[in-house]
DNA sequence: AAATTTTTCGGAAACGTTTCCGACGAACAC
DNA sequence: GTGTTCGTCGGAAACGTTTCCGAAAAATTT
């Protein structure tokens, strides 16, 4: 069965391919008279473009890509769906692809740029490291959402939409403080990591060293490379081997909540209750906190507004607006029952 | 910046372009020496073949796309990157595109296939209705995982792999009447959906029946419409109004572990234990259902292999295979603390 | 050494669109 | 009535590949 293309249509209606190109793209310099006629028997006859010569003839594509770092992330899953509804609603075609590696993720993009002459790009999670990345080898527009970048590394200059880790991290655990905590334990991102995960140490540490608490290297806990990042497992895998240690904590700092609530499978294996003997804090604010027991007290990232920014920080940059904004929104703290006040 | 071509590489290395493509596509007819020389400066000019190119210049491509019905349904999300490290292992290109409504998947799949000429379709979740679905036109191989097929409904003979959502949703609650539970409460999908929770529904009304035990109507909720489905939210605002109607049950099937842990909250909400004032049946069997309070009794869906072996069958059916392979694989009963025995 | 087969390669058509350019007629200005 | 502009359209080139076909070169057989 020959698929119809826009020849057939052309030689139905007794009109030049390029009339029922017009026709098909709402283009100008056609009457409304023989456009719907072309609209109608395209119609009829199930006509469907076809997208790869479409891509080809057209000097530019209508297609943008979301690079994601780790697909499984359920950070991450729950932001596609949103993508996928900002972008359609904009108009572009959409694309998901995932990386392994988030060192490569800027290479995989420049890579597609060519291989689908994409109009833009959206890298989602991992870390801007602009030394190692060749950020100015990506010939199309470009946001970083969720995208970490290191105060220690060269400050890059592309637009991204993200929170402030380190601060938001640091507010936290200076909840945790403001609660009487004087001994908080913090189960970070994998060791030598720079994403986010790193921010949020930092901040911790900053929290402490403000309050004039000692950092006790042995409270910090790094998630295991063995293990998927980010995930219960990894969280419950880090706490039981914390809770082993005996070392005296009264709380414990999460990264994620999803690494939360795999801490909160090991605590309660010890023998211990949530908050009456460990405070728990998470990070993220993920859905699922506000239903398991107890509630965790967590930094919500406004993932729906990030996404909704970030789309429209792209679109500009592909309309042309000469701007690299830079982002940076608010978290918010959600204070739940995870956390005991032990102030006397 | 010029993108460099297949005739760019010819030019330099003094050869033709079906030389050049031989040599790319490791296609034979070409001696060791030149596909060396051509591949070296093929990657000396960072070349990259165009896809758009290659699709319309090829009378195939070697894309399957992977169409999903609901992209932020945790359990699909987390079949994703196995799908993706399955596909490519095969050598195959990878799409993936997202649904909103199961009714409209077949059409888009068709859809699909004609623009960017698909080699292979791989649909996920849902159900199938083969009246309404045109699965006849669909001029490709395809494969259904994980898309439920009602036994009222006329049987489709097309290739599936997934689990019997009956007999497992049975053994569960069977399961649960052998721990003395005879008030089963059930948390079933949406009112009128035909997916893989009506299957679950069915199979807790063949336990009861089977065991000689009533049917009361009053214990069979539905998750909500304007809520996401298969949600916590879902599942709480569900469990909530069943536990506010005040009608006495002591155990709860929730046909979604994540469900489930919404129906959690809204136990512990009204000062009730699990299990000792309800025990609570999830399915399943997502890694989270381990780390909860308490830990779910579950049936496990094995998502790995059924990736695997969806893409085994799709990849034979491609490969010429006339045989329309369904695959019904088995569930694993996980048995955890969520359950109560109170047989006497 | 000639004839045949096999290997290696180049040219060109084809894929289905977009886009540029030119042509034609109608409407308008002078 | 002639020249100019404008709206509408058709033809053809171009996009970057694959693939078919035939030719040249090399290897093999006779």
């Amino acid at each position: 069965m020959k698929n119809i293309t826009i020849k057939d249509i052309a030689r139905i209606c007794k009109v030049g391919v390029s009339t029922v190109s017009r026709a098909i793209n709402n283009d100008s310099g056609i009457s409304e008279e023989t456009r719907e006629r072309i609209l109608e028997t395209a119609k009829k006859y199930h006509y469907v473009p076809n997208t790869s010569a479409r891509n080809l003839g057209a000097t530019e594509t209508n297609t943008v890509a979301v690079l994601v770092y780790s697909v499984t992330n359920i950070f991450f899953s729950a932001m596609y769906g949103m993508f996928q509804t900002q972008l359609e609603d904009r108009g572009y075609d959409y694309l998901l692809h995932s990386v392994k590696d988030t060192q490569d993720i800027v290479a995989e993009g420049i890579r597609l740029v060519k291989e689908k002459r994409l109009k833009g790009i959206i890298f989602l999670g991992g870390w801007i490291d602009p030394d190692k990345m060749r950020l100015d080898d990506i010939p199309v527009p470009y946001v970083f959402c969720t995208v970490y970048q290191d105060i220690d590394l060269p400050k890059s200059d592309s637009p991204s939409v993200g929170i402030d880790d380190v601060k938001e991290g640091r507010r936290i655990v200076e909840y945790l403080i403001k609660k009487g905590h004087e001994r908080i334990a913090i189960i970070a991102g994998v060791e030598g990591d720079r994403a986010t995960g790193a921010g949020r140490l930092k901040g911790y540490k900053q929290a402490l060293e403000a309050a004039g608490l000692p950092i006790d290297e042995r409270l910090i806990c790094h998630m295991k490379k063995n293990l998927e990042e980010f995930t219960a497992a990894n969280g419950y895998a880090v706490c039981k081997e914390l809770i082993e240690k005996g070392i005296d904590f009264t709380a414990l700092f999460c990264v994620s909540d999803l690494t939360a609530i795999g801490a909160y499978r090991a605590i309660y294996d010890s023998d211990r209750r949530i908050p009456e003997d460990i405070s728990v804090a998470g990070f993220d604010g993920i859905e699922l906190g506000e239903y398991i027991e107890p509630p965790i007290t967590t930094i919500r990232q406004p993932r729906d507004k990030m996404v909704v920014e970030t789309v429209r920080i792209l679109s500009e940059k592909i309309e042309g607006v000469d701007k690299n904004e830079q982002l940076v929104l608010k978290g918010k703290l959600l204070e739940r029952a995870s956390i005991a006040d032990i102030t006397k």
